[in-house]
RNA sequence: CGGGGCGUAGCGCAGUCUGGUAGCGCAUCUGCUUUGGGAGCAGAGGGCCGGGAGUUCGAAUCUCUCCGCCCCGACCA
């Protein structure tokens, strides 16, 4: 993308409304716009990001085995009545009656549609176990939204929806869950953590979020510091060997980490001390394990091998997509403005022309715009007829990892400078072995 | 929902107390000069001062009333 054809509406001044530094840098970038309280248009760059976020979510997702669909953004009140949760959810739902005076909402959550359509199609557990999830704008009638995307009333969520024969078999739907979900944030760059949550609204005796650290962080956390280290890395996962699933599970939830919620003093007091860590953390995600909550209720029942009539075991798993958006920046990024992990950035380079209209300057530039999009990369080329250090700042801001300057000084030497946002070194390579250089960072991601 | 604050040009703000017909910086546009970390000079455009109703000869300014937004708290992915 060439920046003069771009829309990048780009601030130099901080927007009064916006205290936390996700929002700052979300708006002064040109990512988003407020509409209302809590909810934001997506301008491109925003959208961008979204757009691999959600990518990588459905990446993972399929990989676990799970099924996309999609399911509305408006849901009939009738739905919610035969759970009993139309009068539980509050102010929080947001309703609304269409002409006809029905009563409509529009959906925080998804576990009384899904269950409609599974106990719609579904009455055998020949047909289990089966995994469904979407990705869809979710309403949340916040008392007090703020922190930008981060706690807006309207979000982008992916929630997905186990139904198993009976609780061992949704217990090892709940494990397959949560290793899809650490390597699903892994690949976005981040440390996300396990903890054992409360179950909140959804209910459920198992449950966990998974807390991104930050000072930011609306949840008190309280952890072994080692679980930091932990890392899932390249290692084949079998998302059926229930016993592999488990052992992975085990291995990131044995250590202490739970919010202030489930925080246990006395236990805690056993972690070394030395390893003992009180912080701040932002919530990403969560996965649940409830049983037949909502399936006893609302019929959903399939025969099983015996030939009776049982209500399936379920679970609904979560991830905040536009909330991750924020998150992420929270964790990454410096004075200057955002740093992209390789993995949704929303573009994979910047190219900085020093001298536009200066024909070694721009021809370079175009050979090295035109090498990375043919290796695959989508890079930013800044065209504009603007200075250095106009130029320097604005993807400061934006937070490409990768930067290549080019200049008539370098070009006298037939080099340019492809320079790390994260480090800031800066190495001097050819136009073509920059661009080699950066196909070789972005391979296999 | 309790408490506090704010709404004036695209953004950040002054002007409001003490009424006299709107200003600064950045951004934008034009020209010239500059050109490796947010340039300089000269000029230009852009506002029903959140809406409505009052008071007044006269309202951004005073009064009433809506609306919107932000912060702290309680709540929440």
């Amino acid at each position: 993308m060439r920046l003069t054809r771009y829309f990048l509406p780009l601030l130099k001044e901080n927007p009064a409304e916006a205290q936390i530094v996700s929002h700052r840098f979300m708006l002064r970038a040109g990512m988003i716009k407020q509409q209302a309280a809590g909810i934001y248009s997506w301008l491109p760059l925003g959208w961008r990001v979204l757009r691999r976020i959600e990518q990588i979510v459905h990446e993972e997702q399929q990989r676990a085995g799970h099924i996309p669909l999609l399911m509305p953004t408006l849901q009939p009140a009738d739905l919610w009545r035969e759970s009993g949760r139309y009068d539980d959810y509050g102010q929080e739902m947001l309703r609304i009656r269409d002409r006809q005076d029905r009563e409509m909402l529009y959906g925080p959550t998804n576990e009384e549609m899904i269950t409609d359509i599974f106990r719609a199609h579904v009455s055998s557990y020949k047909d289990l176990p089966l995994t469904l999830y979407h990705i869809q704008w979710k309403f949340r009638d916040e008392m007090r939204p703020r922190f930008g995307v981060m706690r807006g009333r309207e979000f982008l969520m992916k929630d997905g929806y186990n139904f198993d024969i009976d609780r061992d078999a949704a217990l090892h739907a709940y494990n397959r869950h949560m290793v899809s979900y650490l390597r699903t944030y892994e690949r976005m760059g981040l440390t996300a953590i396990p903890m054992r949550a409360a179950s909140g609204p959804i209910g459920g005796d198992n449950t966990h979020e998974f807390l991104v650290l930050a000072q930011t962080g609306e949840s008190e956390v309280f952890y072994d510091d080692r679980v930091t280290q932990l890392k899932l890395g390249a290692r084949e996962i079998d998302y059926d060997d229930r016993t592999q699933v488990a052992k992975v599970c085990e291995e990131f939830t044995t250590l202490y980490a739970r919010t202030d919620e489930t925080h246990d003093p006395a236990l805690f007091e056993q972690v070394p001390e030395a390893h003992r860590r009180v912080g701040r953390g932002i919530e990403v995600g969560q996965i649940f394990y409830f049983g037949t909550k909502y399936s006893e209720p609302m019929g959903a029942l399939v025969t099983n091998a015996e030939g009776q009539r049982v209500p399936v075991h379920m679970g609904s798993h979560g991830i905040g997509v536009s909330r991750l958006v924020g998150a992420i920046i929270e964790a990454s990024h410096d004075e200057k403005g955002i740093v992209w992990p390789e993995g949704v950035t929303p573009f994979h380079a910047a190219i900085v022309n020093l001298r536009q209209g200066d024909a070694a300057s721009d021809a370079a530039c175009e050979t090295i715009y035109a090498g990375l999009r043919a290796r695959g990369l989508d890079p930013l080329y800044d065209d504009r007829d603007a200075r250095a250090g106009e130029k320097f700042a604005a993807m400061d801001l934006i937070g490409l990892p990768w930067r290549i300057t080019v200049g008539p000084r370098g070009l006298a030497a037939g080099k340019v400078e492809l320079t790390s946002r994260r480090s800031g070194e800066t190495e001097e390579l050819s136009p073509e072995a920059a661009i080699d250089r950066l196909a070789q960072i972005y391979a296999g991601r």
